[in-house]
DNA sequence: ATAAAATTTGAACCTTGAGTCAAATTTATT
DNA sequence: AATAAATTTGACTCAAGGTTCAAATTTTAT
Protein backbone atom coordinates (compact mmCIF):
# COMPACT_ATOMS: atom_id res chain seq x y z
CA UNK A 1 0.00 0.00 0.00
CA UNK A 2 1.47 3.05 -1.38
CA UNK A 3 5.27 1.97 -1.14
CA UNK A 4 6.00 5.02 -2.57
CA UNK A 5 6.00 8.61 -1.00
CA UNK A 6 2.73 9.62 0.74
CA UNK A 7 4.61 12.37 2.27
CA UNK A 8 1.89 14.21 4.15
CA UNK A 9 0.40 15.39 1.20
CA UNK A 10 1.38 19.00 0.08
CA UNK A 11 -1.59 21.09 0.69
CA UNK A 12 -2.39 18.89 4.12
CA UNK A 13 -5.85 18.00 4.32
CA UNK A 14 -6.18 17.23 8.35
CA UNK A 15 -4.73 21.16 8.98
CA UNK A 16 -7.32 23.05 6.75
CA UNK A 17 -10.10 21.04 8.63
CA UNK A 18 -8.85 21.63 11.81
CA UNK A 19 -8.75 25.64 11.37
CA UNK A 20 -12.04 25.90 9.82
CA UNK A 21 -13.39 23.95 12.72
CA UNK A 22 -11.34 26.02 15.00
CA UNK A 23 -13.10 29.07 13.02
CA UNK A 24 -16.37 28.43 13.51
CA UNK A 25 -15.78 27.44 17.42
CA UNK A 26 -14.29 31.15 17.85
CA UNK A 27 -16.75 33.23 15.73
CA UNK A 28 -19.33 31.07 17.79
CA UNK A 29 -18.21 32.07 20.81
CA UNK A 30 -17.59 35.35 20.45
CA UNK A 31 -21.27 35.71 19.47
CA UNK A 32 -22.38 33.66 22.58
CA UNK A 33 -20.69 35.86 24.48
CA UNK A 34 -22.65 38.96 23.13
CA UNK A 35 -25.81 37.67 22.73
CA UNK A 36 -26.08 34.58 24.51
CA UNK A 37 -25.89 30.96 23.14
CA UNK A 38 -29.39 30.73 23.06
CA UNK A 39 -29.77 33.87 21.28
CA UNK A 40 -27.72 32.84 18.55
CA UNK A 41 -28.83 30.43 15.86
CA UNK A 42 -27.45 28.34 13.61
CA UNK A 43 -27.97 30.47 11.14
CA UNK A 44 -26.51 33.57 12.40
CA UNK A 45 -23.04 31.31 12.85
CA UNK A 46 -23.24 30.40 9.68
CA UNK A 47 -23.96 33.33 7.79
CA UNK A 48 -21.29 35.25 9.95
CA UNK A 49 -18.43 32.83 8.68
CA UNK A 50 -20.18 32.95 4.52
CA UNK A 51 -21.70 29.62 5.18
CA UNK A 52 -24.87 28.10 5.18
CA UNK A 53 -26.42 26.38 8.35
CA UNK A 54 -26.43 23.27 6.89
CA UNK A 55 -22.51 23.48 6.03
CA UNK A 56 -21.87 23.72 9.72
CA UNK A 57 -22.62 20.02 10.58
CA UNK A 58 -20.07 18.80 8.18
CA UNK A 59 -17.52 20.35 10.77
CA UNK A 60 -19.63 19.62 14.00
CA UNK A 61 -22.05 17.17 15.04
CA UNK A 62 -24.66 19.70 17.15
CA UNK A 63 -24.94 23.20 18.18
CA UNK A 64 -24.19 21.83 21.65
CA UNK A 65 -20.73 20.63 20.56
CA UNK A 66 -19.85 24.21 19.51
CA UNK A 67 -20.67 25.56 23.15
CA UNK A 68 -18.94 22.79 24.59
CA UNK A 69 -15.83 23.31 22.54
CA UNK A 70 -16.03 27.01 23.28
CA UNK A 71 -15.61 26.54 27.16
CA UNK A 72 -12.96 23.93 26.67
CA UNK A 73 -11.18 26.74 24.87
CA UNK A 74 -11.20 28.79 27.16
CA UNK A 75 -10.59 26.69 30.31
CA UNK A 76 -7.80 25.42 28.57
CA UNK A 77 -6.31 28.07 27.84
CA UNK A 78 -6.29 29.54 31.84
CA UNK A 79 -4.67 25.83 32.05
CA UNK A 80 -2.00 26.86 29.75
CA UNK A 81 -1.68 30.11 32.09
CA UNK A 82 -1.54 28.31 35.52
CA UNK A 83 1.00 25.73 34.22
CA UNK A 84 3.54 27.58 33.13
CA UNK A 85 6.16 28.19 35.18
CA UNK A 86 5.20 30.91 37.87
CA UNK A 87 7.14 33.85 38.23
CA UNK A 88 7.08 36.08 40.85
CA UNK A 89 8.64 36.48 44.63
CA UNK A 90 6.16 35.26 46.90
CA UNK A 91 2.11 33.62 46.41
CA UNK A 92 1.02 38.00 46.29
CA UNK A 93 3.23 37.89 43.03
CA UNK A 94 2.34 35.07 41.38
CA UNK A 95 -0.94 35.01 41.77
CA UNK A 96 -0.97 39.17 40.20
CA UNK A 97 0.98 37.32 36.99
CA UNK A 98 -1.50 34.26 36.72
CA UNK A 99 -4.64 37.25 36.85
CA UNK A 100 -2.59 39.96 34.19
CA UNK A 101 -2.59 37.06 32.27
CA UNK A 102 -6.15 36.15 32.51
CA UNK A 103 -7.61 39.70 31.85
CA UNK A 104 -5.07 39.79 28.78
CA UNK A 105 -6.61 36.48 27.92
CA UNK A 106 -10.04 38.05 27.84
CA UNK A 107 -9.57 41.04 26.27
CA UNK A 108 -6.51 40.64 23.84
CA UNK A 109 -7.15 37.22 22.52
CA UNK A 110 -11.40 36.03 21.22
CA UNK A 111 -11.85 33.87 24.25
CA UNK A 112 -13.96 34.80 26.38
CA UNK A 113 -15.64 32.85 29.45
CA UNK A 114 -18.93 31.88 28.85
CA UNK A 115 -21.56 31.37 31.38
CA UNK A 116 -24.81 28.28 29.76
CA UNK A 117 -22.96 25.86 31.42
CA UNK A 118 -26.48 24.47 32.41
CA UNK A 119 -27.10 24.45 28.54
CA UNK A 120 -24.86 21.53 28.30
CA UNK A 121 -26.46 18.13 29.03
CA UNK A 122 -25.04 15.60 31.25
CA UNK A 123 -21.51 14.32 30.91
CA UNK A 124 -20.41 17.23 28.98
CA UNK A 125 -21.67 19.99 31.86
CA UNK A 126 -19.81 17.94 34.28
CA UNK A 127 -16.62 17.84 32.20
CA UNK A 128 -16.98 21.76 31.74
CA UNK A 129 -17.82 22.10 35.89
CA UNK A 130 -14.99 19.95 36.42
CA UNK A 131 -12.56 21.83 34.91
CA UNK A 132 -14.09 24.86 36.06
CA UNK A 133 -13.27 23.49 39.23
CA UNK A 134 -10.03 22.19 38.87
CA UNK A 135 -9.01 26.18 37.75
CA UNK A 136 -10.45 27.56 41.00
CA UNK A 137 -8.53 24.72 43.13
CA UNK A 138 -5.23 26.07 41.96
CA UNK A 139 -5.90 29.21 41.69
CA UNK A 140 -7.07 28.70 45.61
CA UNK A 141 -4.29 26.96 46.23
CA UNK A 142 -2.09 30.06 44.97
CA UNK A 143 -4.04 32.34 47.56
CA UNK A 144 -3.21 29.64 50.16
CA UNK A 145 0.16 29.96 48.74
CA UNK A 146 0.52 33.81 49.18
CA UNK A 147 -1.43 33.16 53.07
CA UNK A 148 1.06 30.93 54.39
CA UNK A 149 4.20 33.19 53.48
CA UNK A 150 2.74 36.50 54.40
CA UNK A 151 2.10 38.58 51.37
CA UNK A 152 -1.99 37.74 51.28
CA UNK A 153 -4.07 38.83 54.13
CA UNK A 154 -5.20 35.74 55.57
CA UNK A 155 -9.19 34.80 55.15
CA UNK A 156 -11.37 32.31 53.54
CA UNK A 157 -9.49 31.45 50.44
CA UNK A 158 -12.52 31.01 48.52
CA UNK A 159 -14.19 33.71 49.11
CA UNK A 160 -11.01 35.95 48.17
CA UNK A 161 -11.10 33.88 45.01
CA UNK A 162 -14.76 34.35 44.37
CA UNK A 163 -14.27 38.23 44.70
CA UNK A 164 -11.53 38.62 41.87
CA UNK A 165 -12.99 36.07 39.53
CA UNK A 166 -16.15 37.69 39.60
CA UNK A 167 -14.38 40.57 38.51
CA UNK A 168 -12.94 38.71 35.90
CA UNK A 169 -16.78 37.16 34.67
CA UNK A 170 -17.90 40.38 34.66
CA UNK A 171 -15.21 41.85 32.64
CA UNK A 172 -16.48 39.73 29.76
CA UNK A 173 -20.04 40.81 29.59
CA UNK A 174 -18.63 44.71 29.27
CA UNK A 175 -15.76 44.51 27.52
CA UNK A 176 -15.85 46.04 24.02
CA UNK A 177 -12.56 46.06 22.29
CA UNK A 178 -14.01 49.10 21.11
CA UNK A 179 -13.75 51.41 23.79
CA UNK A 180 -11.65 53.92 25.48
CA UNK A 181 -10.22 51.37 27.38
CA UNK A 182 -7.04 49.46 26.13
CA UNK A 183 -7.02 45.70 27.08
CA UNK A 184 -3.40 46.54 29.14
CA UNK A 185 -5.02 49.39 30.58
CA UNK A 186 -8.04 47.34 32.18
CA UNK A 187 -5.14 44.29 33.25
CA UNK A 188 -3.34 47.13 35.13
CA UNK A 189 -5.56 48.41 37.24
CA UNK A 190 -7.35 45.54 37.67
CA UNK A 191 -3.81 43.79 38.89
CA UNK A 192 -3.74 46.75 41.27
CA UNK A 193 -7.15 46.38 42.77
CA UNK A 194 -6.92 43.11 43.44
CA UNK A 195 -3.37 43.50 45.02
CA UNK A 196 -4.39 45.98 47.22
CA UNK A 197 -7.58 43.45 47.71
CA UNK A 198 -6.04 41.24 49.18
CA UNK A 199 -2.83 42.24 50.49
CA UNK A 200 -1.88 41.12 54.12
CA UNK A 201 -1.79 44.41 56.33
CA UNK A 202 1.01 45.73 57.54
CA UNK A 203 -0.09 47.00 61.04
CA UNK A 204 -3.28 47.65 60.53
CA UNK A 205 -6.15 46.99 62.24
CA UNK A 206 -7.89 43.67 61.69
CA UNK A 207 -11.17 44.23 61.60
CA UNK B 1 -73.86 54.59 41.63
CA UNK B 2 -73.32 52.75 45.08
CA UNK B 3 -74.78 55.23 47.22
CA UNK B 4 -74.12 52.42 50.23
CA UNK B 5 -71.48 50.77 51.26
CA UNK B 6 -68.68 49.71 48.97
CA UNK B 7 -66.20 49.29 51.93
CA UNK B 8 -63.51 47.91 49.35
CA UNK B 9 -64.57 44.25 50.26
CA UNK B 10 -63.30 42.83 53.04
CA UNK B 11 -61.28 39.92 51.27
CA UNK B 12 -59.73 42.37 48.57
CA UNK B 13 -59.33 41.34 45.09
CA UNK B 14 -56.81 43.42 44.06
CA UNK B 15 -54.15 42.93 46.86
CA UNK B 16 -54.82 38.52 46.28
CA UNK B 17 -54.34 39.27 42.41
CA UNK B 18 -51.18 41.13 43.13
CA UNK B 19 -49.83 38.45 45.21
CA UNK B 20 -50.13 35.94 43.42
CA UNK B 21 -48.13 37.27 40.27
CA UNK B 22 -45.31 38.58 42.21
CA UNK B 23 -44.81 34.77 43.25
CA UNK B 24 -45.31 33.89 39.93
CA UNK B 25 -42.59 36.47 39.17
CA UNK B 26 -40.22 35.98 42.09
CA UNK B 27 -40.38 31.63 41.59
CA UNK B 28 -39.57 32.33 38.03
CA UNK B 29 -36.76 34.85 38.86
CA UNK B 30 -35.37 32.07 40.72
CA UNK B 31 -35.16 29.20 38.38
CA UNK B 32 -33.78 31.50 35.56
CA UNK B 33 -30.64 32.46 38.00
CA UNK B 34 -30.47 29.28 38.57
CA UNK B 35 -31.11 27.43 34.52
CA UNK B 36 -31.08 30.67 32.94
CA UNK B 37 -33.88 32.07 31.17
CA UNK B 38 -33.83 29.44 28.24
CA UNK B 39 -33.52 26.74 29.86
CA UNK B 40 -36.51 27.21 32.09
CA UNK B 41 -40.22 26.42 30.61
CA UNK B 42 -43.44 28.43 31.38
CA UNK B 43 -44.28 24.31 31.76
CA UNK B 44 -41.28 24.22 34.55
CA UNK B 45 -42.39 27.90 36.08
CA UNK B 46 -45.95 26.62 36.64
CA UNK B 47 -44.97 23.03 38.01
CA UNK B 48 -43.49 24.87 41.02
CA UNK B 49 -46.28 26.69 41.64
CA UNK B 50 -48.15 23.70 41.80
CA UNK B 51 -50.00 25.82 38.34
CA UNK B 52 -51.14 24.89 34.80
CA UNK B 53 -48.89 26.79 32.10
CA UNK B 54 -51.93 28.05 30.79
CA UNK B 55 -52.87 29.55 34.33
CA UNK B 56 -49.64 31.59 34.28
CA UNK B 57 -51.21 33.48 31.60
CA UNK B 58 -54.25 34.63 33.77
CA UNK B 59 -51.24 36.73 35.65
CA UNK B 60 -48.53 37.50 32.76
CA UNK B 61 -48.87 38.94 29.00
CA UNK B 62 -46.17 36.55 28.11
CA UNK B 63 -43.09 34.53 28.79
CA UNK B 64 -40.84 37.75 28.07
CA UNK B 65 -42.56 39.55 30.69
CA UNK B 66 -41.58 37.81 33.33
CA UNK B 67 -37.89 38.69 32.77
CA UNK B 68 -38.61 41.79 32.61
CA UNK B 69 -40.14 41.76 36.06
CA UNK B 70 -37.85 39.68 37.27
CA UNK B 71 -34.88 42.56 36.32
CA UNK B 72 -36.83 45.41 36.96
CA UNK B 73 -37.48 43.89 40.56
CA UNK B 74 -33.12 43.78 41.52
CA UNK B 75 -33.16 47.24 40.04
CA UNK B 76 -35.47 48.34 42.46
CA UNK B 77 -34.39 46.98 45.02
CA UNK B 78 -30.98 48.24 44.32
CA UNK B 79 -32.19 51.66 43.88
CA UNK B 80 -33.89 51.94 46.67
CA UNK B 81 -31.13 50.76 48.68
CA UNK B 82 -29.34 53.64 46.81
CA UNK B 83 -31.56 56.22 47.42
CA UNK B 84 -31.92 55.86 51.46
CA UNK B 85 -30.27 58.86 53.25
CA UNK B 86 -26.56 57.19 53.29
CA UNK B 87 -24.59 56.64 56.45
CA UNK B 88 -21.05 56.91 56.61
CA UNK B 89 -18.45 59.03 57.12
CA UNK B 90 -16.67 59.40 53.95
CA UNK B 91 -17.47 58.16 50.35
CA UNK B 92 -15.75 55.02 51.10
CA UNK B 93 -17.86 53.90 54.22
CA UNK B 94 -21.31 55.33 52.36
CA UNK B 95 -20.01 52.65 49.55
CA UNK B 96 -18.63 50.02 51.82
CA UNK B 97 -23.05 50.23 53.29
CA UNK B 98 -24.26 50.24 50.05
CA UNK B 99 -22.22 47.44 48.92
CA UNK B 100 -22.78 45.19 51.62
CA UNK B 101 -26.78 45.99 51.11
CA UNK B 102 -26.51 44.90 48.05
CA UNK B 103 -24.68 41.69 49.26
CA UNK B 104 -27.38 41.21 51.50
CA UNK B 105 -30.21 41.33 49.25
CA UNK B 106 -28.77 39.26 46.77
CA UNK B 107 -28.11 36.42 49.46
CA UNK B 108 -30.84 36.84 51.94
CA UNK B 109 -34.06 38.41 49.51
CA UNK B 110 -35.27 35.92 46.90
CA UNK B 111 -34.07 38.19 44.20
CA UNK B 112 -31.06 37.76 41.59
CA UNK B 113 -29.60 39.65 38.98
CA UNK B 114 -30.49 38.02 36.04
CA UNK B 115 -27.84 38.25 33.03
CA UNK B 116 -30.09 36.96 30.48
CA UNK B 117 -30.82 41.23 28.93
CA UNK B 118 -30.33 40.09 25.53
CA UNK B 119 -33.65 38.06 25.76
CA UNK B 120 -35.41 41.44 26.29
CA UNK B 121 -36.64 42.77 23.33
CA UNK B 122 -36.76 46.46 21.52
CA UNK B 123 -38.20 48.72 24.44
CA UNK B 124 -38.11 46.45 27.41
CA UNK B 125 -34.01 45.73 27.11
CA UNK B 126 -33.95 49.52 26.64
CA UNK B 127 -35.41 50.25 29.73
CA UNK B 128 -33.65 47.35 31.91
CA UNK B 129 -30.13 48.71 30.76
CA UNK B 130 -31.11 52.47 31.58
CA UNK B 131 -31.48 51.32 34.77
CA UNK B 132 -28.58 49.16 35.17
CA UNK B 133 -27.04 52.54 33.94
CA UNK B 134 -28.42 54.35 36.20
CA UNK B 135 -27.53 52.50 39.24
CA UNK B 136 -24.12 52.08 37.87
CA UNK B 137 -23.59 55.63 37.32
CA UNK B 138 -24.98 56.21 41.59
CA UNK B 139 -22.06 54.06 42.06
CA UNK B 140 -19.40 55.65 40.27
CA UNK B 141 -20.43 59.04 41.74
CA UNK B 142 -20.33 57.07 45.14
CA UNK B 143 -16.70 56.44 44.54
CA UNK B 144 -16.18 60.19 42.78
CA UNK B 145 -16.88 61.60 46.65
CA UNK B 146 -14.97 58.75 48.20
CA UNK B 147 -12.18 60.18 45.69
CA UNK B 148 -12.72 63.36 46.37
CA UNK B 149 -12.72 63.63 49.75
CA UNK B 150 -9.69 61.50 49.90
CA UNK B 151 -10.99 57.71 51.44
CA UNK B 152 -10.88 56.50 47.93
CA UNK B 153 -7.84 55.98 45.63
CA UNK B 154 -7.68 58.15 42.76
CA UNK B 155 -8.45 56.27 39.06
CA UNK B 156 -10.97 55.42 36.97
CA UNK B 157 -13.41 54.79 38.74
CA UNK B 158 -15.39 52.99 35.99
CA UNK B 159 -13.17 50.47 36.27
CA UNK B 160 -13.20 50.56 40.04
CA UNK B 161 -16.54 49.84 40.39
CA UNK B 162 -16.77 46.85 37.61
CA UNK B 163 -14.38 45.41 39.84
CA UNK B 164 -16.26 44.54 42.72
CA UNK B 165 -19.68 44.89 40.94
CA UNK B 166 -18.34 41.56 38.81
CA UNK B 167 -17.85 40.20 42.15
CA UNK B 168 -21.43 40.97 42.76
CA UNK B 169 -23.09 39.45 39.24
CA UNK B 170 -20.79 36.52 40.12
CA UNK B 171 -21.70 35.74 43.97
CA UNK B 172 -25.18 35.78 42.49
CA UNK B 173 -23.83 32.99 40.42
CA UNK B 174 -22.36 30.53 42.49
CA UNK B 175 -24.24 31.63 46.11
CA UNK B 176 -26.81 28.79 47.50
CA UNK B 177 -28.54 29.41 50.50
CA UNK B 178 -27.26 25.78 51.67
CA UNK B 179 -23.20 25.88 51.60
CA UNK B 180 -21.40 26.53 54.89
CA UNK B 181 -21.53 30.09 53.94
CA UNK B 182 -23.60 32.43 55.66
CA UNK B 183 -24.83 35.49 54.16
CA UNK B 184 -23.49 37.98 56.57
CA UNK B 185 -19.97 36.23 56.32
CA UNK B 186 -19.87 36.74 52.66
CA UNK B 187 -20.84 40.23 53.30
CA UNK B 188 -18.61 41.03 55.50
CA UNK B 189 -15.59 39.24 53.47
CA UNK B 190 -16.70 41.06 50.39
CA UNK B 191 -16.78 44.76 52.33
CA UNK B 192 -13.36 44.23 54.01
CA UNK B 193 -11.86 43.37 50.15
CA UNK B 194 -13.92 45.65 48.62
CA UNK B 195 -12.49 48.77 50.95
CA UNK B 196 -9.10 47.40 50.71
CA UNK B 197 -8.65 47.14 47.31
CA UNK B 198 -9.85 50.67 46.79
CA UNK B 199 -8.48 52.34 49.94
CA UNK B 200 -6.38 55.64 49.36
CA UNK B 201 -2.87 54.52 50.01
CA UNK B 202 -1.95 55.97 53.03
CA UNK B 203 2.09 56.80 52.34
CA UNK B 204 2.23 53.70 50.26
CA UNK B 205 4.19 53.34 46.76
CA UNK B 206 1.73 54.37 43.77
CA UNK B 207 3.29 51.45 41.65
C1' DA C 1 -9.31 16.40 -18.59
C1' DT C 2 -11.10 13.42 -15.45
C1' DA C 3 -12.26 10.97 -11.44
C1' DA C 4 -12.43 10.67 -6.53
C1' DA C 5 -12.78 13.00 -2.39
C1' DA C 6 -14.04 16.96 0.11
C1' DT C 7 -17.17 20.63 0.87
C1' DT C 8 -21.44 23.08 0.49
C1' DT C 9 -26.27 23.57 -0.38
C1' DG C 10 -31.58 23.54 -0.73
C1' DA C 11 -35.31 21.54 0.85
C1' DA C 12 -37.32 19.03 3.78
C1' DC C 13 -38.23 16.99 8.67
C1' DC C 14 -39.02 17.09 13.54
C1' DT C 15 -39.05 18.52 18.23
C1' DT C 16 -39.75 21.85 21.62
C1' DG C 17 -41.99 25.11 23.86
C1' DA C 18 -44.70 29.54 23.72
C1' DG C 19 -49.22 31.17 23.34
C1' DT C 20 -54.67 30.72 22.73
C1' DC C 21 -59.34 29.68 23.95
C1' DA C 22 -63.65 27.82 25.14
C1' DA C 23 -65.12 25.15 28.74
C1' DA C 24 -64.76 23.50 33.58
C1' DT C 25 -64.09 24.57 38.28
C1' DT C 26 -63.55 27.24 42.32
C1' DT C 27 -64.60 31.30 45.21
C1' DA C 28 -67.26 35.16 46.88
C1' DT C 29 -71.50 37.54 47.39
C1' DT C 30 -76.57 37.99 47.78
C1' DA D 1 -78.68 27.71 47.27
C1' DA D 2 -78.01 30.38 43.42
C1' DT D 3 -75.32 33.26 40.65
C1' DA D 4 -71.75 35.97 38.92
C1' DA D 5 -67.06 36.77 38.82
C1' DA D 6 -62.55 35.00 39.24
C1' DT D 7 -59.41 31.38 38.43
C1' DT D 8 -57.74 27.23 36.32
C1' DT D 9 -57.51 23.70 32.89
C1' DG D 10 -57.06 20.50 28.67
C1' DA D 11 -56.44 20.42 24.19
C1' DC D 12 -54.95 22.70 20.48
C1' DT D 13 -52.27 25.83 17.23
C1' DC D 14 -48.18 27.75 15.63
C1' DA D 15 -43.45 29.31 14.78
C1' DA D 16 -38.66 28.91 15.52
C1' DG D 17 -34.84 26.71 15.02
C1' DG D 18 -31.96 22.49 15.20
C1' DT D 19 -30.98 18.44 12.39
C1' DT D 20 -30.82 15.38 8.18
C1' DC D 21 -29.72 14.03 3.57
C1' DA D 22 -29.38 13.40 -1.24
C1' DA D 23 -27.76 16.09 -4.72
C1' DA D 24 -24.85 19.87 -6.51
C1' DT D 25 -20.55 22.08 -6.49
C1' DT D 26 -15.80 22.75 -5.66
C1' DT D 27 -11.15 21.09 -4.82
C1' DT D 28 -7.17 18.02 -5.24
C1' DA D 29 -4.57 14.54 -7.36
C1' DT D 30 -3.67 11.69 -11.40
Amino acid sequence: MNASATIKAPFDRDKQFAAKRRAVILSAASAFRRRGYHNTSMVDIAQTLGLTKAALYYYVRNKEEILFESHLMAYESMERILKRPQIGEDGLERLENVFRDFVSLLTQSGVSLLTDVDSLSGKSREQILARRGKIERRVIKLVKVGQKDGSIRKGDPRLQVFFFMGALNWLNAWYDSEGRLKGDDIADHFVKQLRSGITADIGEIDE
